[in-house]
RNA sequence: GCUGGGAUGGCGGAAUUGGUAGACGCGCGGGACUUAAAAUCCCGUAUCAGCAAUGAUGUGAGGGUUCGAUUCCCUCUCUCAGCACCA
């Protein structure tokens, strides 16, 4: 008997798909239905895969493969983002151009997916640093920018000292950079903003529509828009015309404020100035405030600090009480207005804040069992002129209504999420197609001067002046306005990472048109995504930006449909054996060539589809391979018995095996479908446990002919290999699903548990025909429940169907 | 602090309209084959008592609903992830 040579087996059928184009996707035809299913498409690192990056590709394929079989027409492309700081950071590390060291990973990338035998259309592969690819990033922010939706700011942003660039906030970790962990600083600095914030509302409401996404990713996407319903109150300055504006959610407690707060770096501050006689303490505040860290602003166990504005008061317009005005850095001056109303006794921060600073404290909200203050939960107002007696909710809009009436607040809504800054002073990104003329200020590149190349330089590394690297390139730089023809300077800041990912998706459906983004007719028929997976992590990154991006596709009339993404799942990291995240720093990475080239690539896939469940991250280890290694040995010895014939035959075992076969089919499609591999390979292995042992002569052919149709997805190159042996000639890649035949799910027999006082006693199998009544009686004569039953009274006899009886007794 | 998950044998994990807890795999113990080893095959494997039949206990802790709870409700502990002075 041969013995299964993985190696072999695989690479002969991957050069024969390949030469027979079995992946390639028809993207003309319109005639089967469609399934678009995506990865997470990766940044080529310089270190190659480990096990861990295939996982999502695997189950990725396993559906595809199936959905192929089941006759759809299948989209599974995949491509690099390969623009960014990883890439950029790599090449300066190894003193290499990025676009060689980006292109020799992409090489190895496409080298170890291409041995893990995944069913990609290679064809429409695209890479986000092609200029073909590029040209249409650039041409969607032409299109922002004509909207009003790309705008320069000069507000202080995130910057980062060891990157030397500016970051957008979905770029931070606890304050920290999330690429390098640096501290992140203010710094004041030209930047390009998208205004996100315009689509906060659709982006949040249409998360609802995503029926099909797991639902800690929307909650996830929830809390960071971050909407919260309120007001804004205007406090006059007294004297003055100055008004302070507020924003509350709790506009309920305005009768208990007894001060207003403003963030340090309110532009109010700077109009009071002449007011305030004690100036000179409040500038040395706000002057130390600005040489504080993020962290350190905002490291939650740190004393409030503040200081107050002698000189000014502002008037509560509810009961025109004047209260103390201070500055504080517990109030941030990038939400909402930047001003605050402070009302220690129903808030906690206000009521540390006075606490500390000796301020009054008053009630105006009373709840049930609630004496203790700061009491923050909703209640009956008191001491809140004609509000009292109003509970919290009532009141609210009372109030509100009351301020609109008079001119002296609004209702307002304000959002977590924060304009995208979208700048980075980096050379490895797409440049920003902007010139600034002199005359007509920054000006679109037009649309036929697209794509704007980035030039080749030698200097590439960033100068951490806040110029980008690019801007040393005079003869790239200095050029003509396009409007008026004079002269102009091009924009020297690139675009961050998550630009050329923010619509990936859209170009593998029509990867070489040069006329537009994509031809809306065959937009229209694959979009949108069918299933997306990819990694958690990009939950509130990728994830908003790409929805944000696609809607605005929508509104322009790109796109057909305004969500890209109709089903998401998130995969689970794959951590080392020592339960560490995989990393060379560890030196616990394992290298899926290896494990391919001891176990095969079919061993890899079955094993990263059995750890556990999808979403959950597991520890790799080694042994549990073995396992698998030793379920696919078992069906190529069973099937290679079964190829030689001349086996015993009993009737008997046919039917059994035809049933356990269409349960096997039946459990394993569900699974699929469900995102649950790990039972469908174990469902697999009881099949193949009990097969192995019945007597099926030459229909032992075609029970294994099915069974290797359903396992083809999980091993393609085995069940290709073995059912070649079988004698089939086509590809089983292309074969047709089984179908499942109800007529032989049906069991002969029932087992009936029976329990008494919801105790198991007795298990019996009976004939599936048999009644209720029959089957109760026959369940009192077991030797083990007459024992219970015995000298005590029946009072309830449940049954359920098919499945069990429960006696209940009393003495 | 807020939000969302999770806790089941020695290990990874199964079990959903409340109905046989521990499927499948690893590991471990015993046996067969072998001069021997590996591989392979067979049997066993939650805990306690028992030769066994069987009985008792058992799904993070405590309570509740029910004939019956890993599953539903209440209280709590631990843990993972995301956000975090967002007014």
């Amino acid at each position: 008997m041969p013995k299964y040579q993985a190696s072999e087996i695989e690479k002969k059928w991957q050069e024969d798909w390949e030469k027979n184009q079995v992946y390639q996707t028809n993207g003309q035809n319109h005639s089967k239905p469609k399934f678009y299913v995506l990865d997470m498409f990766p940044y080529p690192s310089g270190s190659g895969l480990h096990v861990g990056h295939p996982k999502g590709y695997i189950a990725t394929d396993i559906v595809s493969r199936m959905k192929r079989q089941k006759g759809f027409n299948v989209l599974h492309p995949m491509g690099f983002d390969a623009f960014g700081l990883p890439a950029e950071n790599f090449a300066l590390k190894n003193k290499v151009h990025p676009r060689t060291s980006t292109e020799k990973n992409i090489e190895t990338y496409i080298r170890q997916l291409k041995l893990i035998g995944l069913d990609y259309d290679w064809d429409r592969m695209i890479s986000t640093i092609d200029p073909d690819y590029y040209k249409w990033t650039q041409w969607i922010f032409i299109k922002f920018f004509e909207k009003g939706l790309a705008y320069e700011s000069f507000e202080p942003i995130n910057w980062c000292p060891v990157d030397k660039t500016g970051l957008a906030n979905e770029d931070l970790e606890n304050g920290k950079c999330e690429r390098c962990g640096s501290l992140v600083e203010k710094k004041l600095m030209r930047q390009w903003v998208l205004r996100i914030t315009d689509y906060a509302d659709r982006l949040l409401e249409d998360i609802e529509k995503l029926t099909d996404w797991e639902p800690s990713i929307k909650e996830m996407q929830r809390n960071w828009i971050g909407r919260s319903e309120g007001a804004e109150v205007n406090f006059q300055v007294k004297g003055f015309n100055q008004i302070i504006k507020i924003f509350t959610t709790r506009i309920d407690t305005i009768f208990g404020c007894t001060y207003v707060v403003l963030a340090p770096e309110n532009k109010l501050i700077e109009e009071l100035k002449s007011q305030i006689s004690n100036w000179v303490e409040v500038n040395k505040y706000i002057e130390a405030v600005k040489n504080k860290s993020d962290l350190e602003r905002t490291d939650l166990n740190k004393d409030k600090t503040g200081i107050i504005l002698e000189g000014i008061k502002a008037i509560n317009p509810f009961n025109n009480q004047e209260v103390d005005i201070y500055i504080a850095d517990y109030v941030l001056n990038s939400y909402g207005t930047g001003a605050v109303m402070a009302v220690p006794a129903h808030d906690e921060r206000d009521f540390e804040f006075a606490t500390k600073y000796k301020i009054e404290i008053k009630k105006s909200i009373e709840a049930e069992n609630q004496n203790n203050l700061p009491m923050t939960l909703d209640g009956i107002l008191v001491d809140s002129g004609e509000f009292s007696g109003l509970k919290s909710t009532e009141a609210r809009n009372e109030m509100i209504k009351w301020l609109e009436d008079r001119e002296l607040g609004s209702r307002k809504i304000n959002y977590k999420i924060k304009d995208w800054v979208f700048s980075r002073q980096r050379y490895w990104g797409e440049p920003i197609p902007i010139i600034h003329c002199e005359s007509c200020g920054p000006v679109a590149v037009p649309e036929k001067d697209l794509p704007v190349r980035l030039p080749e330089v030698d200097q590439y590394e960033p100068s951490g002046t806040g110029e980008s690297p690019l801007a040393n390139m005079t003869d790239w730089v200095n050029t003509k306005c396009p409007k008026c023809g004079g002269t102009g300077k091009r924009e020297t800041n690139t675009m961050p990472q998550w630009a050329g990912s923010s619509w990936y998706y859209l170009r593998f459906i029509d990867p070489k048109n040069d006329q537009q983004l994509v031809n809306k007719e065959l937009e229209k028929f694959w979009s949108p995504v069918d299933l997306y997976v990819g990694g958690a992590e990009h939950a509130t990154r990728h994830l908003i930006y790409a929805r944000f991006w696609h809607k605005f596709l929508f509104d322009i009339g790109v796109v057909n449909h305004d969500e890209p993404f109709i089903r998401l799942h998130h995969v689970g990291i794959i951590m080392g054996e020592d339960e560490r995240k995989m990393s060379k720093r560890w030196g616990n990475v394992i290298n899926p060539d290896d494990v391919i080239k001891e176990f095969g690539a079919d061993s890899l896939r079955l094993y990263e589809m059995f750890m556990g469940p999808f979403e959950q991250s597991v520890s790799w280890n080694t042994k549990g391979l073995v396992g698998i290694k030793r379920f696919l040995d078992k069906v190529f010895d069973e099937v290679n018995k079964v190829a030689q014939g001349n086996l015993e035959f009993d009737e008997k075992d046919l039917k059994k095996a035809l049933n356990i076969l269409h349960k096997t089919i039946q459990k394993v499609e569900k699974d699929i479908e469900e995102f649950k591999f790990n039972t469908a390979v174990s469902q697999m292995m009881i099949f193949v446990n009990s097969v192995m042992t019945l007597k099926l002569g030459d229909e032992a052919r075609i029970i294994w002919k099915d069974f290797l149709k359903i396992l083809a997805p999980f091993a393609p190159h085995l069940s290709e290999e073995l059912w070649h042996l079988l004698g089939e000639k086509d590809f089983i890649v292309l074969s047709s699903w089984p179908k499942v035949n109800e007529e032989y799910l049906m069991d002969d027999t029932l087992n009936i548990v029976i329990q008494v006082n919801g105790k198991l006693r007795e298990e019996i199998e009976v004939d599936k025909d048999l009644t209720e009544k029959e089957i109760i009686e026959l369940a009192k004569k077991q030797e083990n429940v007459t024992k219970f039953l015995d000298q005590k009274q029946i009072i309830k006899e449940i049954y359920v169907k098919g499945k069990l009886i429960s006696f209940v007794v009393k003495d």
